[in-house]
DNA sequence: TTGTGTTTTACGACCTCC
DNA sequence: GGAGGTCGTAAAACACAA
């Protein structure tokens, strides 16, 4: 069937049947799972509407041409006017209401895979800032770490001039590596990163990323 | 062949816009 | 008020592993 005889051009520019063919589907499991049907069924017979043995009109699945046809009409105009629903439904061979009914849930299909590859997205971007954070804290240990050794060495210095009296400071030095156990505001225990148990950080880390600290604790239970 | 999970078609309820 | 939208859901159609 022609594309310009069955949209007409003001629904279809031809440059999008150029583009797109037949071929640019969304999954081949779908397209394999129609050619199984046609080949069970002998063959669409071009009209959504078939009735069963006791003429009620059961739920029929469209033919490939129909769906195709239909999925190229999405693809150019998600929305659906009364005028394109008509012509199309009389292209063929359907129900308006069919095809009204077709493009609400193709529309729904494309929100739920859009907000999937959204979530994907957001995801790895929350991995990415999970890692961030830990080699952050990783540095936070080691500076601090260094800050401790540079205070006993000063105060092994102050001891050796017989500066006794030097301790103004309530000896307060060894709180300067509590950061492992007691920091209100650290995300560390027991110098491990605590991880969500969805992390997964692995995809986004580098082979000179330095991980010496950033184990989950998930990672030993 | 059958049980089960997934996809597709269809519908009703409710909302928005003209 | 009617047309068409989303959302949630039922059920048929289908694929596939056991």
């Amino acid at each position: 069937m022609d594309n310009q005889q069955l949209f007409g051009s003001s629904y279809v520019d031809t440059s999008f049947f150029a583009a797109n063919g037949t071929a640019q589907r969304e999954s081949q499991p779908k397209a394999r799972r129609r050619r199984r049907r046609a080949a069970r069924c002998g063959g669409g017979d071009g009209n959504g509407g078939e009735m069963d043995e006791g003429g009620d009109p059961k739920k029929r699945r469209l033919t490939d041409e129909q769906a195709e046809m239909l999925e190229l009409s999405f693809r150019e105009e998600r929305k659906l006017e009364t005028g394109r629903k008509v012509y199309l439904a009389a292209e063929l061979g359907l129900d308006p209401k069919q095809v009204a009914v077709w493009f609400q849930n193709r529309r729904a299909r494309h929100k739920s895979k859009t907000l999937e590859q959204e979530f994907a997205r957001l995801k790895h971007a929350h991995d990415a800032d999970i890692l961030h954070k830990c080699h952050l804290e990783n540095e936070l240990l080691r500076l601090k770490e260094k800050l401790r050794a540079t205070e006993e060495e000063v105060q092994r210095l102050r001891s050796a001039a017989g500066c006794h009296g030097a301790s103004a400071d309530g000896g307060d030095s060894a709180g300067a590596v509590s950061v492992c156990g007691g920091s209100p505001g650290s995300f560390f225990s027991t110098g491990t990163c605590q991880q969500h148990p969805g992390f997964s950080g692995a995809d986004v880390l580098r082979p000179d990323d330095d991980l010496m600290m950033c184990v989950p604790e998930w990672f030993f239970a």
